[in-house]
DNA sequence: CAACCAATGTTGCTGTTGACAACATTGGCC
DNA sequence: GGCCAATGTTGTCAACAGCAACATTGGTTG
């Protein structure tokens, strides 16, 4: 009753985005469509395409928003998990599982086809800064010993891979699948925890020592 | 000119499979019409619904056939890698990729959302088949020394997570991303060998003594 | 202050698509 | 020979994307 009364409404790129927030995590990704946003936001048809040309440059600019708060997310994580390099890239692993489960709807548009194949300039920064975040994080888990002989760039892209892999894997559950009735934050954790040890106790020449110490158990492996 | 002259078209529904792998791999899987295969088939724009209700059961049938093949490749790969089940499951991960990057349509299919959400007894068949044929290859790798000690469910999420995601990443290449100028299958192959170390030289209690002979150096961190 | 104008929103139109219903043709089966 | 289920066709409707012509607004400038 407030903006919506004058011609112009104000913030309606914005109003758009939130709304196409809401409709994909209530009705999924494909029950989105233009028109149905303007008429939920209160406004003609054609409105929207002032500010997007189609509905993939919604999901576009949806999915650079999305970029966005994937990297705070996962800045956040890391930050919150302490000084060791190692656990924190193990947190920023874990993060990952959670944003998707928590924001479905922007790690929706992360794989969607229609924002793949045509990306803009906007996208490609957004998506390229959230990857050097991960990269600079995993170089500094490699420095404090973890996979010391490897490419950086190798690290970061198994990494991941393996991260947003089970995220979707997590959050596009089919029916009858085999993870039934487990805890989801568990099995992520335990997946996570394959990917990037979680505290330095790693399995690696510098860490060999130390490893002898112990009672010859799942150090590595469990 | 043969069988499209009679009035029933004798194989269509494999036909309209057959014509949405080849519209996806071409131009994507948001360009894929009902009524579009209709016409490139040359019958008329209603005939698809006596196989497919809707577009997603399209789609569905076709990430059907997509895992009976995917299923296939990968057992393929693991037939060809020899008796060493550690190889072999890592054979396995690399086979992924490349199905992913041979089969961009059928690989397509298995995350969209439409086929995610909606899925049919067939689908979830076919996909717990190929679950399941995983499931076991990464019980034998684990028998063979691979993480010794954790859930064997856990191991397949962790390694079909990591494939998968890899898969993805490198098959959906944005715009600019950093990857650039790299060799995908050797990244693949580096990916992989991270998820799965290539040979039986594990990192792993039973391995211990082995590494402690060898020149303390990369035999789980290179 | 008045005229202008760029940004934004509206109305109206066209073509495509998905979905449905009523009808036609075929081949197998009794 | 007739029945009937499977399959394909024609016709129709509503929703949508995309475009064009027009309307309203607020800021800018002479």
């Amino acid at each position: 009753m407030d903006a919506r009364m004058t011609y112009h409404h104000g913030n309606l790129r914005q109003a758009l985005l939130d709304r196409a927030a809401e409709v994909i995590a209530e009705q999924g990704i494909e029950a989105l469509s233009l028109r149905g946003l303007a008429r939920d936001v209160g406004v003609s048809h054609a409105a929207p395409a002032r500010h997007f040309r189609d509905r993939k440059a919604l999901l576009s600019g949806l999915a650079t928003e999305g970029y966005s708060r994937f990297s705070a997310y996962v800045s956040r994580a890391a930050e919150q998990a302490g000084g060791d390099p190692v656990a924190r890239y193990n947190a920023m692993g874990r993060s990952v599982i959670r944003f998707a489960l928590t924001h479905p709807a922007y790690f929706a548009t992360f794989n969607h086809p229609d924002v793949t194949q045509a990306a803009d300039e906007e996208l490609i920064k957004s998506h390229r800064e959230y990857m050097e975040i991960v990269l600079l994080a995993a170089a500094d888990a490699q420095a404090a010993g973890w996979h010391p002989n490897m490419d950086p760039l190798v690290l970061m892209a198994f990494s991941s891979a393996a991260a947003t892999g089970a995220a979707n894997m997590l959050s596009n559950r089919r029916g009858s699948d085999i993870f039934e009735g487990r805890d989801l934050d568990d099995l992520a954790e335990q997946i996570i925890n394959l990917v990037v040890p979680p505290s330095s106790d790693l399995c690696g020449p510098k860490r060999l020592n130390q490893i002898e110490k112990e009672a010859e158990e799942e150090t590595c492996n469990s």
